[in-house]
RNA sequence: GCGCUCGUAGCUCAGCUGGAUAGAGCAUCGGACUUCGAAUCCGAGGGUCGGGAGUUCGAAUCUCUCCGAGCGCGCCA
């Protein structure tokens, strides 16, 4: 990192001197990554829990309380540590000196937006790949789920200092875009004044494709009407897949989400195409690069020639046995092995897609992520097998599963019609209830459970509704700064002055155990940045949010019991002004944890 | 038949990769607006963590086995 790693925060501090601590104790050998120093759950427990000697007792050949006494003694002298106890199995409960969480809080103003960054990456290159939709239509809400994940997980990781690429695989080389082009060709001679009464079956349906069908019409009349099949194909197939890919980019710039890279699974059979998509590097291919990677392949005893066992279960009718190019992906874990040909001399889905991530592996990166929907899941095992050949079991594959989304409005599911083609888009969703509301919904829920999206609630302003109560929060915060401007001039007009003011606040005078409670938490939230990127799950940012903006909307409401817990205290300007300060750490880590979202983090509601 | 993802309060979901007495929201019931924004807050009731067995100091979390739901199971992508 060019800027110099991020400071330490007070979690991984402590954690290291526990560490040291323990390492005293015991010597060398002890393995002291198991240890873990959290937040108790009961603050009767103290500031910081460590579960070190229970884990280590064993080693150490101790009891675990024996071991958590002689664990205290080498911390007693810890400048941050007050008190000690060791409780239940063998906890060893911290109490930290008073001055830390004052600490904390002026940590997060002089680090502003960089707090919370993380080291963890350590700059490490790490390949996010999500969406990837066939470019045969309007993407669904489903799709938009996928890519908001991808994006925010990217975002996340970025922030806990990874090197990150998020990449949008164009699956533009099957059957399905050679049906685009026949359905788009129809629309076609129907410019051309032609009547072409219902679309046949196997052709999409959607009036999605008309424009293209102009677009043909005015650019070449009807030359192409009067070619062969196989002459037409590509040019209407080109032409079809760049507008939807268009349409496509579109739909996610709604949501504010851009991929550095558009990559085309054409291109891995057919050479580099002009692409107009890229909008950082276009790597360079040689024609057929999925040949050349199961040659290689070959090579290395991961492909033969031989024979699968019919499938378990559906039709067996057009089953075949014959012997085809099989991937040994059984060496590799997967139930059996898999074709890379099809019976036509074809790549099949999974051939291409194995070349498309050993590009990424020759592109650097040993850490790969997939976003998939939830009906790919039997795909996963195949293609980790494939990285696993291809890197020589070096790189890493994760697959997050997104389940469906099922679109409700007050409860009851929304329509959708049988026709095909005719189907709820992300655009449409987008423009009812607002990027920010899709965003934070989507993300409000692990990737792995199904999402119940209701359009009625999420434009919702209420507590029900988590990105509203989490932005109200937020505004609240500058609500606040804008009554105290009124109220105390002095104090500062504009943002980055009152920013300075409140950076000399006396934050010692922040005592009360609502104000601490808040101090605690934006202390975690370094902590729980990298504890979401490393386990890859972005919906642990806005369950942090949601609980941050909670507990402060009840520090607020304290205030009015208690007229001396109040932010603003008309005479008393030095708590005033540490309140203040504490009210622009919460502002900052809901604005920053927001962003990680892609939410809008608003001053005020309307 | 096999594989994958799940099963936590009446409902919708968290649960920090094995920690202490399992937590929120909604719903129900009861409270708080002369107030820096009541678009909010405080409190109460509500649980065999699908069932059972195992692993160990300790299990919602890991293993096994049943039950139930969804998804998938050459030459679709």
């Amino acid at each position: 990192m060019t800027a110099g790693s991020p400071p330490s925060h007070l979690f991984a501090t402590m954690l290291a001197r526990v560490q040291t601590a323990a390492g005293a104790v015991l010597g060398s050998a002890a393995d002291l990554a198991r240890i873990v120093v959290e937040p108790p759950r009961d603050p009767a427990h103290g500031d910081m829990a460590t579960n070190a000697a229970m884990v280590l007792a064993k080693d150490a050949g101790l009891k675990p309380r024996d071991l958590a006494d002689k664990i205290a003694e080498a911390l007693r002298a810890d400048s941050l540590v007050e008190k000690i106890d060791i409780a239940g199995p063998g906890f060893i409960n911290l109490t930290l000196k008073a001055h830390v969480w004052g600490d904390a809080l002026r940590a997060v103003l002089e680090q502003g937006k960089q707090y919370g960054r993380g080291a963890i990456g350590a700059g490490a290159k790490i390949n996010v790949e999500y969406v990837s939709a066939n470019p045969t239509g309007p993407l669904h809400v489903g799709h938009g789920r996928g890519a908001v994940f991808g994006d925010a997980l990217a975002s996340l990781l970025a922030f806990a200092g990874y090197d990150v690429a998020r990449e949008y695989y164009i699956n533009d080389a099957g059957a399905q875009v050679d049906v685009l082009a026949r359905s788009a060709f129809l629309r076609y001679r129907e410019a051309l004044g032609e009547a072409i009464g219902e679309i046949p079956e196997g052709l999409y349906p959607g009036d999605y494709l008309k424009e293209c069908g102009e677009e043909l019409a005015k650019d070449y009349g009807d030359s192409l009407a009067k070619m062969p099949e196989d002459e037409w194909l590509p040019i209407v197939r080109l032409r079809a897949t760049d507008m939807m890919m268009a349409e496509i980019r579109n739909d996610l710039a709604s949501l504010r989400i851009v991929p550095n890279v558009f990559f085309s699974e054409r291109s891995l059979i057919e050479g580099e195409l002009p692409d107009p998509f890229a909008t950082e590097e276009a790597p360079v291919r040689p024609k057929d690069v999925v040949e050349t990677t199961i040659a290689q392949m070959r090579e290395l005893g991961h492909v033969y020639e031989g024979r699968l066992p019919p499938p378990k279960s559906g039709n067996l009718e057009d089953w075949e046995d014959r012997e085809q190019t099989l991937f040994r992906s059984t060496a590799f874990g997967d139930d059996v092995d898999r074709p890379l040909l099809k019976s036509d001399g074809s790549y099949t889905y999974f051939a291409t897609d194995i070349a498309y991530h050993k590009s990424k592996l020759d592109r650097g990166f040993l850490s790969l992520i997939d976003v998939w929907g939830a009906d790919h899941g039997g795909y996963i095992k195949r293609m980790k097998a494939a990285v696993s050949a291809l890197s020589g079991g070096k790189a890493d594959l994760d697959v997050k599963l997104v389940q469906l989304v099922r679109l409700l409005r007050a409860g009851e599911p929304v329509k959708m019609s049988k026709r095909a083609g005719d189907y709820v888009t992300l655009r449409e969703v987008v423009a009812e209830v607002g990027r920010s509301a899709v965003r934070f919904d989507m993300l409000y829920r692990k990737n792995d459970a199904v999402l119940d999206f209701d359009l009625a609630k999420v434009i919702e302003q209420s507590r029900e509704n988590p990105v509203f109560y989490v932005q109200y929060g937020h505004a609240r915060g500058h609500s606040i700064f804008r009554m105290a401007q009124a109220e105390m001039p002095a104090l500062a007009s504009e943002p980055a002055a009152r920013l300075e003011a409140l950076k000399m606040a006396n934050v010692g005078l922040l005592t009360d155990e609502g104000e601490l409670s808040i101090m605690r938490k934006l202390a975690l939230y370094p902590r729980l940045i990298e504890a979401a990127a490393v386990a890859h799950e972005p919906h642990r940012v806005a369950f942090y949010l949601y609980e941050l903006a909670s507990e402060f909307h009840g520090q607020w409401s304290r205030g009015k019991d208690s007229p001396h817990l109040r932010f603003i205290i008309q005479n008393d300007p030095e708590t005033t002004v540490a309140r203040l300060a504490l009210v622009q750490g919460i502002v900052t880590v809901l604005a920053s944890g927001l962003a990680l979202l892609g939410v809008d983090a608003p001053e005020e509601m309307r």
